[in-house]
DNA sequence: CGACTACCCCTAGACTACCTAGGTATGGGA
DNA sequence: TCCCATACCTAGGTAGTCTAGGGGTAGTCG
């Protein structure tokens, strides 16, 4: 039971990181392990195939850009992607709740 | 992305169940559907191979019992199961914690 | 009596998310 | 020159959970 992981919720978390603005991969990674202060800190090999399974699914949009002579794919959050998330936001804190209350813990 | 799924938390929340004295599986089913008001509604094939785990890392020990001519296999936390579910909970709140902060929503 | 429901246990197989472990390539600093 | 940070990618495996079945007992209702 790694401390660390997502478990089932790392979609919610790139949809949210994507929703104060557009970023890239790269960037997705490093924002995740800022906000969280150094908690959720995943690998390339989790987070790529999560954005690419994303925009299949029509949550994401993405376009090429070159900074720096290195290439990025930024990706945007569609307007279904943002409904998912306003929907994945309410989940979480439902499932929340209902952690808490069954641990006995103060929520 | 169902909303009633415990996600990998799954473990802890049957041994906290269990924290507070034995108890059987379906008695665990209903235990965790009461106490998470109906959230948490897990199938019998989600709990029983999970005990059955538990069992394996000796987390929880067990008992075969006769109730009113219906056998049941009662769990008990081992000492082990009761330090899994300490560090368990203490994980459950840290990523809860880094939940809320990158989602921006209040804990 | 028969049917149905609640109780109680179990497993095989499939799905899917995630991780591991690699690969490619550029730019800049030591 | 070598290494590190940046930046992308995929194949393959592991493991948790669900689906979809299987078994059986006790009590109630018609």
């Amino acid at each position: 039971m790694g401390a660390d992981r997502a478990k089932g919720h790392l979609d919610t978390l790139i949809l949210s990181v994507l929703s104060m603005g557009p970023g890239h991969g790269y960037e997705v990674i490093a924002e995740l392990r800022r906000r969280s202060d150094g908690a959720f800190d995943m690998p390339e090999g989790t987070i790529y195939p999560s954005l690419h399974r994303l925009e299949k699914q029509g949550l994401l949009e993405s376009d090429w850009d070159t900074h720096d002579g290195r290439r990025r794919r930024v990706y945007r959050l569609t307007a279904q992607g943002a409904t998912a998330l306003a929907v994945a936001t309410t989940e979480w804190r439902r499932f929340s709740v209902s952690m808490n209350a069954v641990l006995g813990v103060a929520g």
